[in-house]
DNA sequence: TTTGCATTTGAGAATATCTTTCACCATGTT
DNA sequence: AACATGGTGAAAGATATTCTCAAATGCAAA
């Protein structure tokens, strides 16, 4: 239960309730990509008192505190997903909105090769992939 | 050194002085990634008397006639630049801003692959390493 | 448990980025 | 010249996000 408690501490974050909520519906399973507007209204909708600044707030500290990630995807607003173990990427389709997320270790490990060759070190990336669903014939 | 009326006259837009200022800032090889606050200010140096609503205007007249390209990286305004034939990526150093640009047919290939076992077609795509110089041993 | 106090919060103002509106102007046509 | 078409700058508007600040809250010491 106060399962979120402990990842606030350990992010070093005192925990008070809107934090403790925003976390609880980032990491249901039916909430990933979810803007700061989506998360201030599912809030609202489930009848707490947050404000949309204290959303921008926790989310960003959240950000910092490695606890969720940041997409920049097309169209303006940023989405936010509970940070997993495992790394993915994004293929966004430009008709529906959906997001799908896929994985490809070779990509990956090319990534860092092209980067290695320019004498960098790999910070952090971004892959998205937009695409249309196949007509059919 | 009308290049650009020729440009902008295939393009299907009518030769106007802000279009081809634009355009020759653009097309400049040291103007590479500027926002469009970076090209009205640009602008306002050079003495040329331009809005900002025109800028705006004329950068995504340009971008739907494929004269430039207009790219989404972390942190809120969209940088343009000109659109040449050869599609390419990019490296954005985290410490310095600078962009690198590279081009990868390895990963190219394999972006296509992924989106054909979803079932869906590549319509556009983002890619985007973050790095950083590294460090002597 | 009560108190002390730094942190956090919500509301609204402020900012940043980008878009739209609108009255006017330029260019080409009749 | 009168007209049509499309382009322009300024200012207002839209959207997304951050900042300000007084009041509320979490946590720890007493």
């Amino acid at each position: 239960m106060a399962d979120e408690n402990q990842e606030l501490k350990k992010a070093g974050l005192k925990v008070t309730l809107p934090r403790i909520k925003i976390l609880q519906l980032l990491e249901r399973a039916d909430s990933h990509h979810m803007s700061a507007e989506d998360v201030y209204k599912a809030l609202l909708d489930a009848g707490e008192d947050v404000g949309l600044a204290t959303v921008y707030r926790v989310l960003t500290q959240f950000e910092s505190a490695g606890l969720v990630v940041r997409h920049n995807f097309d169209g303006g607003h940023a989405v936010f997903e509970i940070a997993r173990d495992e790394h993915h990427d994004h293929m966004v389709c430009v008709d529906s909105g959906d997001v799908i997320e896929f994985c490809d270790p070779e990509i990956e490990k090319l990534q860092h090769k092209i980067v290695e060759e320019h004498g960098f070190e790999l910070v952090e990336h971004s892959l998205v992939l937009y695409v249309r669903k196949k007509e059919e014939g």
